[in-house]
RNA sequence: CGAGGUGUAGCGCAGUUUGGUAGCGCGCUUGGUUCGGGACCAAGAGGCCCCGGGUUCAAGUCCCGGCACCUCGACCA
């Protein structure tokens, strides 16, 4: 491809729409434009590392007897009902009517859409397992969708469905999925973690979700750095029970806190740290109510609530119920008389020594409050987020705090969808059973954006050789001059022939636009072809990684930059390290 | 959906307070001079000022109503 002639508007300045740098980058750079909020266009550049990036994970699932098949955007809404999850999904489907008024949907997903086929193609035993996948746009109405590609409502995703007759065989299905996985971001240079995560809307039990890791990644996790523990921080299990107050404060006794509402104002207008502060959270849970007790320095986890109460949903209450269950406005409420027959503490509650909390009384807060003497006992449960320090649930040390972007995530779903779907199997007894699944998802078009978080700087991409739209870019610095003009062409030549994937950058303009272009798009090896270098019959070659160029001859440059190429993707493979 | 913000040339923005000929930088076209890190000179092209109503002699600017986009919160590959 030549410069001259590739669609490929790179962007001097950045778009104003653009707030992290794989999203600027990937404006700037000309691998995509925006078509409205979370859809985008791929150009040329951008579509030859998205199929880069899928051609190795396609070959990953090929290599655990993945089959690939592909399945319609455009779904029958009727399985989705029989699952429960047309409207569980809820608004985040994209649901429609077809000309004849009947209901139609985009998938977000398609587990109900391949159970439905090997439900009516698989009979035997004999024929499991099945691991069934695709690489596919997937359509979601997020609520917001956010950072270019990061979070779109139209994206491209891999999706492999396992379907095995027994537990044993969704775990050998399983590890065939976690090391595919592994090797697949690998050998696309991403540096990422396993997590332990939650299951979702997707459903089932055990879940592990692959993070790149990325300042700007929206996930909150833990790691541990002794053994190889890693969580989401929703998920992270935390096991310290610290030990009760031994209850020898001062009485308890009524403060007056004239609109002091918040934890943060309380920490000021009493001089009490919040880790003594018991926060009393009034829920519905499935529209009852539910009081939940934490340490004023913590964060109430959701969905640990959820499955504590064992509620299909919770949500924060409304003025209204808090009235009813406190006998105050907002910001008082405390566990002393509340009215709730049901109220959680958190294990660290108990410990709290001399606590604080409202009194459920408008402007009143109690302090000197002690877990048993004066409230409770309730019952008690992990409810709070994990946070750095927190003990590692697998080996006690304590555990880090990272962010990452979710690019990869790995379920047993169990029987969840092959009961509903009738999805069954006859065993050697001639017995019916439902298939044991797991689904196992990959971003596609998240992770072009993660490597670029990653392999990135102020100038531009920096492409791992594996998913780079080329592997070499030739510039000539100056096309009016003959000489430079026709050791490019037969440079570039050279290179097809070889096999190199290469740019030639023909273009007549200025010296400085050509390497600004080149450092912003990113090709890994650059080599120019100038006058300093012709005088000595040799070329520069420079990686995009490098600051330095070195000198090579002319009629070596080829066959060297052959071996480059070659030897940055072995770098890369997993079997070759 | 809640809160905040922005819509003016391909991109980045000014102009809106106080209504009166549509502007700047980059990019683009043509000619010339240049050519090792975003050149210079000259001449150009390019606008439903987000949309619809209203007020006014006159609206990018004021009023009403929409829409789109962005940022912050709950969801997810």
């Amino acid at each position: 491809m030549r410069m001259s002639e590739i669609f490929a508007p790179t962007l001097r300045e950045v778009p104003a729409e653009a707030e992290i740098a794989s999203h600027k980058l990937m404006l700037r750079a000309a691998l995509m434009r925006k078509t409205m909020a979370g859809v985008y266009t791929y150009l040329p550049l951008g579509w030859r590392s998205i199929r880069k990036v899928e051609q190795i994970v396609r070959e990953e699932m090929d290599r655990q007897c993945g089959q690939e098949l592909f399945m319609p955007a455009l779904q029958n809404p009727e399985p989705w009902q029989r699952t429960g999850r047309y409207d569980d999904y809820g608004s985040e489907m994209f649901k429609f009517k077809d000309r004849g008024g009947r209901e139609v949907c985009l998938g977000p997903t398609h587990e109900e859409n391949i159970t439905t086929h090997v439900a009516d193609e698989v009979r035997s035993y004999r024929q499991l397992p099945k691991l069934l996948y695709q690489i596919q746009t997937k359509f979601r109405d997020e609520i917001r969708p956010r950072y270019g590609v990061m979070r779109g409502r139209e994206f491209i995703m891999k999706d492999l469905y396992s379907f095995d007759a027994d537990q044993k065989g969704l775990d050998k299905s399983f590890e065939r999925m976690y090391e595919a996985y592994c090797r697949a971001f690998t050998r696309m240079g991403l540096d990422f973690l396993i997590v332990e995560a939650d299951s979702g809307a997707i459903g089932g039990k055990v879940s592990k979700e692959y993070m790149a890791i990325a300042d700007i990644g929206e996930a909150d996790i833990v790691v541990c750095e002794k053994c190889s523990y890693g969580a989401n921080v929703e998920r992270a299990e935390i096991t310290a029970r610290p030990e009760a107050c031994p209850c020898d404060c001062p009485p308890k006794s009524k403060v007056e806190t004239p609109d002091v509402r918040t934890i943060e104002q309380l920490e000021k207008y009493l001089s009490v740290p919040a880790d003594r502060m018991i926060k009393t959270l009034v829920y519905l849970a499935d529209g009852e109510p539910v009081v939940a007790l934490i340490r004023g320095d913590r964060e109430l986890n959701e969905l640990k609530l959820r499955n504590a109460v064992g509620a299909k949903e919770v949500a924060l209450a409304d003025e209204e119920t808090i009235l009813k269950v406190t006998g105050a406005p907002v910001g008082f409420a405390g566990p002393v008389g509340i009215r709730c027959a049901k109220v959680l503490a958190d294990f660290e509650i108990p410990a709290v020594k001399c606590g604080v909390s409202g009194a459920n009384e408008k402007d009143v807060h109690y302090k000197d409050l002690c877990y048993g003497r004066d409230f409770g006992p309730f019952e008690l449960a992990d409810l709070r987020n994990a946070v750095a320090g927190d003990m590692c649930p697998e080996c006690s040390n304590p555990l880090i705090a990272k962010k990452g972007i979710e690019v990869g995530h790995l379920f047993k779903l169990g029987t969840k969808y092959s009961v509903p779907l009738g999805c069954t199997y006859l065993d050697d007894k001639g017995e019916s059973h439902p298939m044991v699944m797991g689904c196992y998802g990959i971003g596609i078009t998240r992770c072009v954006a993660a490597i670029i978080e990653q392999h990135s700087d102020e100038k531009g991409i920096i492409w791992p050789m594996s998913v780079a739209p080329y592997q070499c870019l030739v510039v000539v610095v100056n096309t009016t001059d003959e000489r430079q003009s026709r050791a490019g062409e037969v440079l570039y030549a050279q290179l097809k022939e070889a096999g190199v994937e290469v740019v030639l950058d023909d273009r007549d303009e200025r010296p400085g636009v050509k390497f600004n272009d080149a450092d912003l798009i990113g090709i890994p090896i650059r080599v120019t072809i100038g006058q300093k270098g012709l005088d000595k019959g040799c070329v520069e070659l420079k990686m995009r990684r490098d600051s330095q160029a070195v000198l090579i001859p002319v009629e070596d440059a080829a066959k060297q930059i052959r071996a480059i190429v070659g030897a940055e993707i072995e770098g890369l493979d997993p079997d070759k390290r």
